[in-house]
DNA sequence: ATATAAAAGCAACTATGTTGCGTTAATAAA
DNA sequence: TTTATTAACGCAACATAGTTGCTTTTATAT
């Protein structure tokens, strides 16, 4: 496992405490992580906004990328691929389980071709 | 098309003006709507309670079921299949839109066989 | 050690969806 | 056709997820 703190510098972000521990928990969990989640493993005195924008300065970074999901909880999954502030390339299939809800994104499976209807 | 009246009974549901016009609009769109698409399509002094409780039974009684979606609208679409209250069986993929942001469920694409991780 | 800008944190707000309950109207039975 | 029953509608109030503005704190460059 790589050095987080190497990490977010790499995407531009602070060494902070919290952005250290959301992304170590994002590393752990390898499948997705929605905002009350986080702040319910990382600790409930966190403030919501603080998970928010640090979810949002994630994405931008190229860290996260917003995955689709059972619910109307926004989940977030780590980038595979080297995505950037300009360059978020997902070209993956995710998988939803009917049974914990989560998100899985799914690198093995090829993206069929779907023709126009 | 089937006519929409008989369809509601079929499934246990009542012949109300909304629900005609529901009924018809999921057929019309063939992808999946949001509670809001709706009340935007259908006439806005449509009370939104209206709306949610439509979604619901029709939900429950097997004429339409949750797809997942980009952004934190719950969306809906048409069953595919034969459901009803006790057998909602959605063995299919989706393919989200990154332009219009709209699900549509795909029953040409087989689903791969992914194993445990 | 200091300056600066990113990140955190508080309050107030918006949007999406839910619950309770009284009223209206679709359907079944008389 | 009328009447009884209950699904569906609609209003008000509420709950939860997420956002915005602004001030304070803190990581990092100088």
């Amino acid at each position: 496992m790589q050095d987080h703190g190497i990490l977010l510098k790499k995407h531009g972000l602070r060494k902070t405490t919290f952005r250290l521990q959301l992304l170590s928990l994002f590393h752990e969990v390898r499948s997705s992580l929605t905002a009350d989640e986080i702040r319910k493993r990382i600790g409930e005195s966190t403030d919501k906004v603080t998970v928010y924008r640090a979810l949002d300065a994630f994405e931008k970074s190229g860290l996260i990328h917003k995955v689709p999901g059972k619910g109307n909880l926004t989940r977030y999954a780590l980038c595979h691929t080297e995505c950037g502030v300009d360059n978020h390339v997902h070209n993956h299939a995710h998988f939803i389980c009917n049974v914990c809800t989560d998100t899985f994104c799914i690198d093995e499976v090829e993206m069929p071709e779907i023709g126009a209807a």
